[in-house]
DNA sequence: ACTTTACTCAACCAATTAGTTGACTATAAT
DNA sequence: ATTATAGTCAACTAATTGGTTGAGTAAAGT
């Protein structure tokens, strides 16, 4: 009983698709990537272009970004399209959202937290 | 000047806040706590006891939770009390906002994509 | 005083991640 | 026909992650 229990909570916030939203959106290059598609439409090497990396590395990134399904590619002769596809962003805003409460006049409590983080240093 | 424009436009998107805000929340595990912590104020102990993991693995998951300062952590006696912090989050949906556009008029893309996933395979 | 509770810490492990390079394929341009 | 472009693939590496266990500390209850 206590073992279903458990096994009821865990699957109530077992939702996988917000795991590869959020762990794609944690790399600053992947971000960045998003932030050229919002832009429009691009080919893997132009969005390659702008970063001090390789174009296999740049390739790996779009595809945790198309794994997760925040990035559509689409083969066209020898070049990849990417469009940005929004449906994971909008769940992990509905997600995110629901603690919206957490933030209403805290406005500084990031900065307090990370000043705190210095002094316990 | 190549470079520097290399330089300029991954400063622009390099926000290690959203790194380990986005990180934190893609374990499903840490999404839990926070549901948990969104409904009060509550010790470790409390905390750890639905998870079928050790207090040691749910004790290094509040870690990275209050290091991305998602959760304050307060030493009250020999027990701690933690406490949701909405800063961090208002920061990602801030982020996530900018892409708001690419989900209008496009709600089954993602049943699409994922559609799509089985097709290839 | 003793025991239980609430943790922390260090060491270890297996899997994943973010990058590299070198060799390759396929399409397009000359 | 040759060459350049766009990208993939496999193999490797170093660092990080998510978990474990066992030992230890510090506060609270009996």
């Amino acid at each position: 009983m206590l073992v279903n229990q458990k096994v009821h909570f865990m699957n109530a916030t077992d939702m996988p698709q917000l795991d590869s939203t959020f762990s794609a959106l944690s790399d600053s290059t992947r971000r960045a990537i998003v932030a050229r598609l919002a832009d429009g439409e691009t080919s893997l090497s132009d969005l390659a272009e702008p970063f001090d990396m390789s174009l296999t590395a740049v390739s790996k990134h779009l595809k945790v970004l198309s794994d997760a399904g925040l990035v559509d590619i689409e083969k066209r002769g020898r070049t990849r399209h990417c469009r940005l596809q929004g449906a994971p962003i909008k769940e992990a805003i509905d997600w995110l959202s629901k603690y919206e409460a957490f933030w209403i006049d805290r406005f500084d409590a990031l900065a307090r937290h990370l000043a705190k983080e210095e002094i316990d240093k």
